[in-house]
DNA sequence: GCCAACGTTGGC
DNA sequence: GCCAACGTTGGC
């Protein structure tokens, strides 16, 4: 199943994705969100990688899940601002996937753009008020938005 | 920086 | 288990 993941890319953008190569999702602090990593995502899922709180906001590329479920390792660390006090080693509260860089679109495909195309402006990261970090997409809609960012079958 | 939307928390 | 208060997200 295809999906939409988004980023902020301050925090981290489809480049250094491509320049790291793989990278844990972690940080992820939403039960909607970690249940779609721990049970539905599968090695391969390709998915688009969406700037958040960018100027202007839009997909900037394709990645694909690269790992089986695992927790996430910030939940643990005292340090870290996802720290949860309430996780432990044995019963951990926050999974997360690795993903793989597939693809950096040559140009961002726009929020404008989507809201603006018939197909893609059904997808919920263009509906107001889509809060959610990760959201499932569907098939057609994830062919239209490769095909509109310049991008063929990958 | 504003604010609508919405998830989470905590008192009861 | 309700719901008000609060915090966060994220486009504009």
């Amino acid at each position: 199943m295809p999906w939409l993941i988004k980023s902020e890319p301050d925090v981290f953008s489809i480049h250094d994705l491509e320049k790291v190569g793989q990278e844990p999702w972690s940080g992820v602090r939403n039960y909607q969100a970690r249940n779609f990593m721990w049970r539905d995502m599968k090695v391969g899922d390709r998915a688009l990688f969406y700037h958040s709180n960018a100027k202007p906001p839009g997909i900037a590329g394709v990645a694909k899940v690269a790992s089986t479920p695992y927790p996430d390792p910030t939940q643990f660390d005292k340090k870290s601002e996802y720290f949860d006090p309430a996780a432990t080693e044995e019963k951990p509260r926050w999974y997360l996937v690795d993903f793989e860089h597939v693809t950096t679109f040559k140009e961002l495909l726009p929020l404008e753009t989507l809201k603006a195309d018939k197909t893609l402006s059904e997808m919920l990261v263009c509906k107001k008020g889509t809060r959610l970090s990760i959201t499932p997409v569907e098939k057609n809609h994830f062919a239209r938005a490769l095909k509109m960012a310049g991008c063929g079958a990958l």
